[in-house]
DNA sequence: ATTGACCCTAACATTGATGTCAAGGTTTAT
DNA sequence: ATAAACCTTGACATCAATGTTAGGGTCAAT
């Protein structure tokens, strides 16, 4: 298949399907006229990247392990646990940082309507106030 | 003060101090020689800022209400609290997806471990192994 | 033979705060 | 007068995946 008909299997742009392949993702065969060609594998297998990619997973560690788990159940492919333990210790930190602003951001809004009693009622949906 | 002062005085780089001022988040004065000069309480701004950079604001949505919270208490400055609430969903947004993705990839990494049974003690802090 | 729907490569744009470098002027101390 | 330590503006680099555009070839149907 060409990479139109790949993009439209897959949901990933054909921007995407080549970026891809020139990260070592992929790979295709070219026709006579120079049009990349794809195994009907090809889906399954930017599937896969995709997958990972939205587990917050770069290309290049993608490409770690890529080649095994394409062959292999994941959990036999060695160089998988280590990506997975040091993006695992990333989204923690990330995480905690988050929930560090997120109860400083609620600590300050809070006072802000401590200091303004007025504005009480008007967090409510605007839909319910028969006044608005 | 110089720019070279003031950076020192705030821990802020004299790069950021001067994108800060073509953001419209600080102004100065010049000398003779075009040297920018900075009043005393330059040093509060720009902590002030600093303040409102961890919490990861935008210079864009900063410099909304900058001038007001320079002048007045936070509280009573109208243009915080949209911000805030709109920062605030954005945090709740980022922790949910990380959530998820943490939950992910903290099943995967179980699922490792229960296919690979000798991988079970290198778990631990390699310090406290003897036959390490 | 022309139109529309494909495909190709190459390159620039996006995002935002900051680092870094270039090329040059100023000041201060020796 | 010279070196060191400041200051200036302007511009390019960073990170990473993706969008977009330009300029051009291919193919199928009319």
């Amino acid at each position: 298949m060409k990479i139109g008909e790949l993009s439209k299997r897959t949901g990933v742009s054909v921007r995407s399907l080549r970026y891809y392949e020139q990260q070592g993702l992929i790979t295709s065969a070219r026709l006579d006229n120079g049009y990349r060609d794809y195994h009907n594998l090809a889906v399954e297998q930017v599937n896969t990247i995709k997958f990972y990619l939205e587990l917050g997973l770069s290309t290049e560690q993608i490409s770690g392990f890529l080649h095994c788990v394409l062959k292999n159940k994941e959990a036999f492919c060695k160089e998988v646990l280590p990506v997975y333990k040091k993006k695992l210790a990333e989204i923690n930190e990330q995480i905690q940082l988050l929930t560090r602003i997120k109860a400083n951001l609620e600590e300050r809004i809070h006072f802000i309507f401590l200091e303004n009693p007025q504005l009480e009622e008007e967090e409510n949906d605007v839909e319910k106030c028969d006044r608005c």
